[in-house]
DNA sequence: ATCTATTCGTTGCGTTTGCAATTACTGCAC
DNA sequence: GTGCAGTAATTGCAAACGCAACGAATAGAT
């Protein structure tokens, strides 16, 4: 076993724990979310990530890579949302392929009750992460990216 | 901003850090993998893990939990496997509700040629995350979770 | 021995995903 | 202007996913 063998070893298995801690987060978090909101893990991040753009708008792509969804995914998932009267599209003035999507209140007002749940649930999944000894050091790391 | 909302707010962006870079790995692992040996990330780390247990056997459940999978998407990524002859599925005698999956030599020599693609793209993807300042913190993390 | 609670793997079903092809628009070259 | 490569968003399609319901086997209680 050489030096370089040892470093891909390390990678890999970084990105078994990578992969391992992302699904236990996710996991708890879809449940929590789903069943106390309605809204997929996804679309929160989607809300979430318009929310933060405070009065800015967000083109499709922008809003593709902060879910870090494909295009044709996010097409559809802004669609659903906007379905379900969360956001609206606007359409680009100076670039007419543009399009743009911004929150309705009933988009705000939802994210607002959803929060508090997505910020607990967040909380409780790094904690029970800490508590296993193969996740507890990237769990730790999350808190030191400032 | 209390420090207590510092601390949700740090964990939040460490999540979406997390999320971004467990996408862009995957993305690229994905594309290569499927390219040059017709075989999925999960479907990869499914042979690798039942590779890791050289000579011991695996039940669903483990293997679950290895690909962060469901019960019942593990039961057609085995069927799938097991189709294309990479590996078998074994009852067992002393808990006959358990199943044992092994590899076949084909899944062994299939897993031997996509291994290096696999760790040379996961290395390409870690040294483009560290490229990128959002991402570099988390990405350089990976590196020392010995 | 029997009854009950629990666990393991599988299947039906609806939903979401990514890839590839398509349409619409921009901007650069000439 | 006209043509043409490049980009933005959308749609058809097949593949993969999770949840809930199911049948089969085990373990503990009485």
């Amino acid at each position: 076993m050489s030096v370089a063998d040892d470093a891909i070893e390390v990678r890999a298995h970084g990105w078994r724990t990578l992969v391992a801690l992302h699904g236990l987060i996710e996991t708890k978090l879809e449940r929590a979310l789903q069943s106390e909101h309605g809204l997929s893990v996804v679309e929160y991040t989607v809300l979430e990530a318009l929310s933060r753009q405070d009065g800015w708008h967000m083109r499709m792509q922008q809003l593709a890579r902060a879910a870090a969804l494909s295009s044709s995914a996010t097409t559809r998932l802004v669609t659903r949302l906007e379905d379900r009267g969360l956001l609206t599209r606007i359409l680009c003035m100076d670039d007419r392929r543009g399009i743009y999507t911004e929150l309705t209140t009933g988009g705000e007002r939802l994210l607002a009750e959803a929060r508090p749940t997505h910020d607990r649930v967040l909380e409780e999944a790094l904690a029970e992460a800490d508590a296993i000894p193969e996740l507890a050091g990237l769990a730790g790391a999350i808190h030191s990216l400032a």
